[in-house]
DNA sequence: CTTACATACATAATTCACTTATGTATTAAC
DNA sequence: GTTAATACATAAGTGAATTATGTATGTAAG
């Protein structure tokens, strides 16, 4: 996919901006809602996903629940306070630019 | 300035972006216009820049035109006609995904 | 008159985010 | 019973941006 370019660097206002309109939701979740929300354009990967995950949450930004479905683990990932604050902070500075 | 991260990955696309709107431009002029129009929240270093703008121009998409201030040199930047068709291409793909 | 700051170019070493490549394991479809 | 989708994770390598320099002119301040 050749919109990769587009995901370096803001990859982290991305996922913040998703979990923001979408409360809980889990890695391969997101992958999945960037890709339809892109209309396929963006393939957000798992190697650039999960440790920018494991940064956001080690920053403070996420908490994190796990979940076995069956005996699937399944682990979602939610905005702590300060997360939902500095997801409005850089979503707002990346609109503001692109106005 | 702590905008830096908005500029990665984004950096070919913004300096597209100005170009097209703007005409030909000398790399100053760039870094002084970007940190304009993001309200004085992201600057734009010379590090980052002229290494990309030589690798524009070194892929088609951008010409130049050296003048003469004085004794000062000035190098224009200015999109080919590849240059323009990539610009509205990143810039399109870029605004889509934000809308 | 010289110090500091702005203008104007450029490159090199380092950092670090993302890509690419794996790896494990379960579930569904064919 | 093999392929594709779901679901997590990490490690090696790359390459773009950061940081740090370097050169040189113009101008404002003290």
């Amino acid at each position: 996919m050749h919109s990769s370019e587009l995901l370096k660097g803001t990859l982290q206002t991305i996922i913040l901006k998703v979990l923001k309109d979408h409360g809980k939701m889990y890695g391969y979740e997101i992958t999945q809602r960037v890709k339809e929300l892109s209309e396929n354009r963006m393939m957000l990967t798992e190697g650039a996903l999960y440790p920018t995950l494991h940064k956001l949450e080690a920053e403070g930004f996420l908490k994190t629940e796990t979940v076995m479905m069956g005996k699937r683990v399944r682990k979602y990932y939610a905005l702590t306070a300060q997360g939902r604050s500095i997801a409005k902070e850089r979503v707002s500075e990346f609109v503001d630019f692109i106005k």
